[in-house]
DNA sequence: ATGGTGGAGCGTCCA
């Protein structure tokens, strides 16, 4: 089973290469971030077209998650942290728990959506805890607008202390998976350097500075069925690209 | 300090 995540900075622009993702990789399940589109202007049939559901909790202009799957969902619940913000949807598959994520960006340090973006990790550790999540096969992916390593920056010492690699949110992130979650990608590849997300500005793709922020994490009873992880940079490289590309995990 | 690029959608705001 192939499952993935995407920050797809829009969905409506990035619908081609969204739908020959999904058919070269063979993905099972594809969770989506940043869609910016309401749900009645997501493009539901493109996706039926393709054999895939779509559930959807969107937002215009901004924001906006949505899950993506070869077979239907059992249940999907929107809005999980009851704020109206399209950044959260959940989904029971096969025996899993999906839980998809769009942690906010967090603007400078010390600005009111820093706190936010705190507040916002603390909150989404208190429902996994509530729900009782880390006891099943759950799995956690998404933006997460952090990373947590030196090695998920490429340059940490011209990075430090900005925003997605201040002390207090690698502090946060860290929390959060503190409670028993894994990160698949460094399972497989513990200390490769490795990015999903290069800034539109400056030719940073072109120079490889990169940000490892879109992550999957997976509880402890789904280890044993880890079968790879990898990041699909090629994405990048097209023509009106996502400045993100993304992360494909392989269960047995 | 600014501007560098991109998306939504027509004002700017957000990333």
């Amino acid at each position: 089973m192939k499952i993935a995540t995407w920050n797809v900075n829009s969905i409506r622009t990035r619908l081609s290469y969204v739908k020959m993702f999904l058919v070269d990789n063979g993905i099972d399940v594809l969770s989506l971030q940043e869609i910016k589109t309401e749900e009645k202007n997501f493009p539901f049939e493109e996706f039926s077209n393709l054999n895939y559901f779509a559930y959807v909790f969107g937002q215009k202009a901004y924001n906006g998650v949505a899950l993506i799957s070869k077979s239907p969902f059992k249940e999907v619940k929107k809005n999980i942290l009851n704020d109206g913000i399209a950044r959260t949807i959940e989904g029971q598959i096969d025996d899993l728990t999906i839980l998809n994520v769009y942690f906010p960006h967090g603007g400078n340090l010390g600005s009111e959506q820093f706190f936010y973006k705190l507040e916002f990790y603390k909150k989404v550790k208190n429902y996994i805890l509530k729900n009782d999540l880390i006891n099943k096969n759950f799995i956690l992916l998404g933006d997460f607008n952090i990373a947590r390593e030196d090695i998920d920056v490429w340059d940490k010492d011209l990075l430090d202390g900005t925003i997605g690699f201040m002390k207090e949110e690698r502090d946060a992130l860290n929390d959060l998976i503190s409670i028993g979650l894994i990160d698949a990608f460094r399972y497989f590849h513990g200390d490769v350097v490795a990015f999903t997300w290069w800034d539109y500005t400056g030719g940073s793709f072109k120079r490889n500075y990169g940000m490892r922020i879109d992550c999957i994490y997976v509880s402890k009873s789904l280890v044993g069925r880890l079968k790879n992880c990898y990041i699909e940079k090629s994405l990048r490289a097209l023509d009106k690209p996502s400045d993100h590309v993304p992360v494909v995990l392989e269960l047995i």
